[in-house]
DNA sequence: ACAATAATGAGAGTGAGTCTCAGTTGCAAC
DNA sequence: GTTGCAACTGAGACTCACTCTCATTATTGT
């Protein structure tokens, strides 16, 4: 069965598929199919998504798999893993194939949405954590913000 | 068997006692000989703290027992749950009883370290982060802000 | 085509956290 | 104090997200 790939109606898909080849590439990852469907499911999704949800929209995926290969994604650098609190984990993609944006977290139905804040923002939190990490020996790698509250729905 | 109380040689934890024991006799709960333990256990560490962590300071109190009143605590907005990607949950009083602070997470070995930030940053953080949540209809709480990394052991 | 190697699916296994329930304790009214 | 009621407790069974194992299948290099 050969997938639809670059020939479909949007270019996007190609590109980020090819990104993501050249990831796991680096990685000496193969871009499976079964890889290349996950990518796709949670490309569509558009914002942080749980394994059933993935498994929903993935339908013939064996979840071992799934959660395999969501750890290879995670190792190359592909995806995110968001652990939040309630049952599952959210994925979504990693930095360079997303720009880099924050968490609102639903502290009613644990949804997760995206929001984007300002860059002299983020300059100015990266310094103060830089330096206040200096102080204990602690070396930085990235610094996650969420916004805890209640989502539109459960208001 | 009696329990030293507020007799004992710092006073500290019996300001500490006490403030606890308002916030659940507010939601109409007891302080427990139980629940004064897991206090006392929380306060000796000084830092968050995981389930195994607590159960090796206070022996003798049943683990379905620690999960239950660390709900209860939490409920009555005495501790907080910090959703690690580790394998436990970290526990750490909550904001009035502990200023406001974020994480140090060290992405080798799990650990927490609580670090303080500029009350300017805090406030501006606060300021961007309202302004974007209030676009999508999202009511705001609390913000957490971790800075992923290495720790001084693992670096 | 043919190894050699990596990926897959199915299901068993693991373990943190939750539930249940019978017995106990703390609080209040008498 | 004792009686009654509701909250609390410990012990262990239970759940369920996630991981491991292993035999089979797909990919890659030659």
């Amino acid at each position: 069965m050969t997938t639809r790939r670059a020939a479909g109606p949007d270019s996007k898909h190609a590109d980020l598929h090819e990104a993501v080849g050249m990831r796991l590439a680096r990685h000496d990852y193969r871009y499976t199919s079964g890889r290349r469907r996950l990518v796709d499911a949670i490309a569509a999704a558009g914002q942080p998504v749980t394994l059933p949800d993935i498994a929903a929209a993935a339908p013939g995926l064996a979840s071992s798999s799934i959660y395999r290969n969501l750890d290879v994604l995670e190792r190359s650098g592909v995806v995110n893993r968001i652990t939040a609190s309630g049952d599952h984990a959210y994925f979504e993609f990693a930095e360079p194939l997303l720009s880099h944006h924050h968490h609102l977290v639903c502290v009613d139905c644990g949804s997760i949405e995206d929001v984007y804040l300002d860059d002299e923002i983020e300059a100015s939190v990266d310094r103060s954590l830089a330096e206040a990490a200096g102080r204990v020996g602690f070396t930085p790698l990235r610094h996650s913000l969420d916004l805890h509250g209640y989502c539109a729905d459960c208001a």
